[in-house]
RNA sequence: GGAGAGAUGGCUGAGCUGGUCUAAGGCGCACGAUUGGAAAUCGUGUGUGGGCUAAUACCCCACCGAGGGUUCGAAUCCCUCUCUCUCCGCCA
């Protein structure tokens, strides 16, 4: 959400920013709103004056015995026009917060310009794709094979876009899982969480999947909860309605969690292998900053993110997203894409955003570092850090051998009981 | 799921027979005085949002779990909801 203040005073900068999101918003009707809202305001606030200063002064006359049923005829009128003016004045504050969630955030000035993912721009590629001597399977043909994947099974028991993990599949996932915490946790100073799976409207509201995305989320039917779309929900929203103290920014979570998508409107995309889910597996990272540390914070969580592809060996990517192509609640984004023999080009696995004060003013989280201070708005940013499905997918495909079988990458050795290669197919 | 109790400022805790509550007292915190320094003591201050503003100055409005209602006037009375605690039942 954007501050009312800054639309206001600045409303060509927010109109150039929505314009440079392809974003066909008007913000005029929000700010005649604005306008509207603060007349009716000042003079309700004229009136409940007046009503204050009366009623301080009814037991005075009540015990000088002074006959008070002309005051109280008047004050009963005053009182009638004040409710009238605040129903209006909360219409509006409806209209105008209704108007508010859906505008997205201002990109920031580093975000280059452009429509969609053309024009993304790559910051840098580590490590090389494989040269194979040999025609890599795609991992769903091999997880099958190797009987650590079964889809079918998953098409029975829940529908498409499920999977059933198996034998050393299952250990493989629950191995990267433990990796990546492990990794986070030690290394780059976060503290673990293990958050709920489901949350409430609020939460979902305050980091921005709702009221705009509600169509991409699963609804518990019989209560209003959400199944968390990713981990950013819970953790972000662990510091709702709070100030925190200055001095213990930024704050550092990872947190792994299983993920629910709908995915509405992908329908017939990456409906093979593991690539598009309505559950998988996550460990996110989430930062809470100083807003004059946020873009430092930044390039030390996508740095992170970039660690864990580091130690499996898996090459990939590092694009800057553009204007147009960015989330709907990012000021900038970096996504890691990792090399997908299957698709012959990089696929998304993880996605290192800076949200700056747009979710924490949503989620009205704050901080000041001494008791004089006003209290100002935090930075928050988020990040995969990375996705697992897709981390077994990439694992499978740039780790197979001729015969079928899958070396094991050496950082995960240990996670797999000493495992090195899951053995080619007996069929 | 059944029965009962409760939710007040950073914490504790009064108020809850509607009108100096414009929220007491205590603790904590900040600043100042005192001191060689500290403790103790004394003094002052101590939240959030909004309006007005150059202003994080003054002034005004709102906020006693959330949302409605009654009233000239609500922390206080009424209704609905949420959460917490205790006991019972069920349960991994």
């Amino acid at each position: 959400m954007l501050d009312i203040k800054l639309i206001r005073t600045t409303p060509e900068l927010v109109a150039q920013a929505l314009r440079r999101r392809r974003s066909s918003l008007d913000i005029d009707l929000l700010l005649a709103l604005d306008k509207q809202r603060r007349e009716i305001l000042f003079e309700a606030e004229g009136l409940k004056a007046k009503q204050n200063e009366v009623s301080r002064q009814i037991p005075a006359l009540k015990k000088a015995g002074k006959d008070t049923t002309a005051i109280f005829a008047e004050m009963k009128a005053i009182s009638d026009t004040i409710k009238d003016m605040d129903t209006k004045v909360s219409q509006i504050d409806l209209q105008m917060q209704e108007l508010l969630l859906t505008i997205p955030n201002i990109p920031h000035e580093s975000v280059p310009d452009g429509s969609d993912d053309t024009n993304n721009e790559e910051q840098r590629k580590v490590g090389a794709p494989r040269k194979f001597e040999f025609e890599p399977k795609a991992h769903w043909d091999l997880g099958e094979s190797l009987g650590i994947l079964d889809f079918a099974t998953a098409a029975k028991i829940a529908g498409a876009r499920f999977t059933v993990y198996k034998g050393a599949g299952a250990r493989l996932e629950r191995a990267i899982i433990n990796f990546f915490l492990d990794t986070h946790t030690a290394q780059s100073g976060y503290t673990e969480v293990f958050p709920p799976f489901m949350v409430n409207r609020n939460s979902m509201t305050g980091t921005g999947q709702l009221p705009k995305f509600e169509e991409d989320a699963f609804r518990v039917a019989n209560n209003d909860y959400f199944l968390i779309p990713t981990a950013e929900v819970p953790v972000t929203n662990m510091h709702r309605d709070e100030i925190l103290d200055g001095a213990q920014l930024p704050i550092c979570y990872c947190a792994y969690s299983a993920c629910f998508r709908a995915e509405a409107g992908s329908a017939g995309r990456d409906t093979r292998g593991l690539i598009r889910q309505h559950q998988f597996n996550k460990v996110e990272l989430v930062r809470f900053s100083r807003p004059e540390d946020s873009y430092d914070q930044l390039e030390e969580l996508t740095a992170n993110a970039e660690k864990v592809l580091q130690l499996l060996g898996l090459p990939y990517r590092v694009m800057l997203l553009c204007s147009g192509d960015m989330g709907f609640s990012s000021a900038k984004t970096y996504d890691l894409e990792v090399w997908m023999p299957s698709y012959g080009r990089y696929v998304e696995i993880s996605s290192c955003s800076n949200f700056e004060d747009f979710q924490a003013r949503r989620a009205n989280i704050k901080f000041k570092d001494s008791q004089q201070d006003k209290a100002q708005f935090v930075h928050t940013l988020n990040g995969s850090g990375v996705a697992v499905g897709r981390t077994v997918a990439a694992i499978l495909e740039n780790y197979q051998n001729a015969d079928g079988s899958i070396n094991i990458p050496d950082v995960l050795i240990p996670y797999m009981g000493g495992m090195t290669t899951i053995p080619p197919s007996q069929n």
